[in-house]
DNA sequence: TTAAATTCAGAAAATTCATTCCAAATTTAT
DNA sequence: ATAAATTTGGAATGAATTTTCTGAATTTAA
């Protein structure tokens, strides 16, 4: 039907990868709305395959002539002929995940992908876990002094550290102060003098459970400030010295763990102090 | 529009998996064209969620006024509504996601509980796009790369930095010396001199992505190191200046995005290069 | 075998869709 | 600042698609 066409110009992608970054490529040089559509395509491709014009004009915030230019912009002869390439992917991309969810259960097979197919398994396991088990006084309470508090000083050394890094830039951006506590040799112990009563702590830790972290929080406890502590047991020594203790049972594989759940939890905490402070 | 149809006729299948027992058990008292068609639905269900009734039909040896009426059959408006659960399928939606959706709308939106469900319910979900999307030739291509550089070096600044950050702590605990370029000032930049040819760089950069960080892999690029980056999209500026790129899509609640799937790839790719380095 | 009921094919109708077109708005170059 | 070029929104168009309808064919029941 369209043979003599795709005769006339054989440079355009016939397959999603090269389409990518075709539109990568072409989209430094393209204007306002025509960015915005390559902009959606990337994020929803499956939207692109399965929607109509008008459906996925709306979504993206253009005319549905806009994606009709998008797409001629591309190359092709108009919308049509760019959507068999997304709905393409979408054919292949199901059939692949089909077989790397049945290889998934085979143990053995040690490529990137059945590692990352196990990972996403289990924190999708571990996910489920944590809204089952999630002690959600606990989580109220926790939410409540971060929210009454004056300054929010965060504490998490090792794998715990990127939790309270990220907490540290999300609460930041809303507008909510944090003190970082960053262990440079000796001296975190003398920061808690520093700590008000006034004040909470926030404190990661999971096995096996840094002395000195403990060993802060404790101190922090004993001047009378709010703590709020995120480990992976409540058998952890930090239980001991917190006013409120949240925990997560993080996806594993062998000796590894993600931090996965973890982030999820830090998130919502993050999101949670947010909506009750503003 | 088809709101008051849909709630004369309430026992429609909503997913695939429960319109395919659907199918089989009314198959039992259909005439000739109709099994055909329930025949060809089961056997081809990519076509029928991306053809045309002129073209399925065709294919199934069938008029396309019988599709409709095969959809009727089965308790449908017609073939487009039937079509859209097989387009679910291709998508990745079934019965619980939608329940689990449903339940998260129900929940009032701002308690502590319902955040944290929004977030693990997102996550799950990203976590599945993660699976589906991944571009496995890339992921090895980055496993590899990281595999056989003489150092890693690993870059992030803000929401990216807890990336890094657990890198170099897990990268350490399996034996692998990891080099974290903090930013501390201006000084950045004068370190690409002591990345070397046979070196790796990883870096994480979300939108919007610092300039830094841009600007310091495509020295690096330039000086023919491996640069593996991990990022929100294609169109992502280190995408130019990478030998392999990543891509995550997170889930988000608003404003703010989680870095939980982020992690589980993280993770992933510390295991996998552990694993390779052995 | 015959009549009634069901199923069917295909044409016709109604709807939706992708695409084109053009005037207005915006950007770029001078 | 002005003109030229590009980009855009939205209506108009024509093609394609889904759905309905009807008479013919087939099946079922008596």
């Amino acid at each position: 039907m369209t043979q003599s066409l795709d005769a006339i110009s054989p440079d355009i992608p016939t397959d999603y990868e090269s389409l990518k970054s075709h539109i990568s490529t072409l989209s430094d040089s393209m204007p306002k709305r025509l960015l915005q559509c390559a902009r959606y395509s990337l994020a929803n491709p499956d939207r692109i395959a399965l929607g109509t014009t008008a459906e996925i004009a709306s979504a993206a915030g253009v005319q549905p002539s806009t994606l009709v230019r998008f797409a001629q912009t591309l190359g092709f002869d108009g919308f049509s002929q760019m959507q068999q390439i997304f709905q393409g992917q979408l054919v292949g991309r199901n059939s692949e995940y089909m077989e790397r969810l049945a290889k998934i259960r085979e143990s053995g097979t040690n490529t990137p992908g059945s590692i990352l197919g196990n990972f996403v398994e289990r924190s999708k396991q571990s996910l489920d876990d944590l809204l089952r088990q999630v002690d959600t006084a606990a989580l109220e309470r926790s939410i409540e002094a971060l929210s009454a508090a004056e300054n929010i000083h965060l504490l998490g050394l090792g794998r715990a550290h990127p939790v309270v890094s990220y907490l540290h830039y999300t609460f930041g951006k809303m507008g909510v102060r944090t003190n970082l506590l960053e262990y440079t040799g000796g001296i975190l112990e003398e920061r808690v003098q520093f700590i008000d009563e006034n004040d909470a702590l926030f404190v990661a830790t999971f096995s096996p459970y840094s002395p000195e972290v403990v060993e802060f929080a404790s101190k922090a406890f004993g001047r009378r400030v709010s703590v709020v502590s995120l480990t992976d047991s409540v058998l952890s020594p930090i239980a001991r010295v917190s006013s409120t203790v949240l925990e997560v049972n993080e996806a594993e594989h062998g000796a590894f763990r993600s931090l996965s759940t973890t982030m999820c939890l830090a998130t919502s905490i993050a999101v949670a102090v947010g909506d009750a402070r503003k």
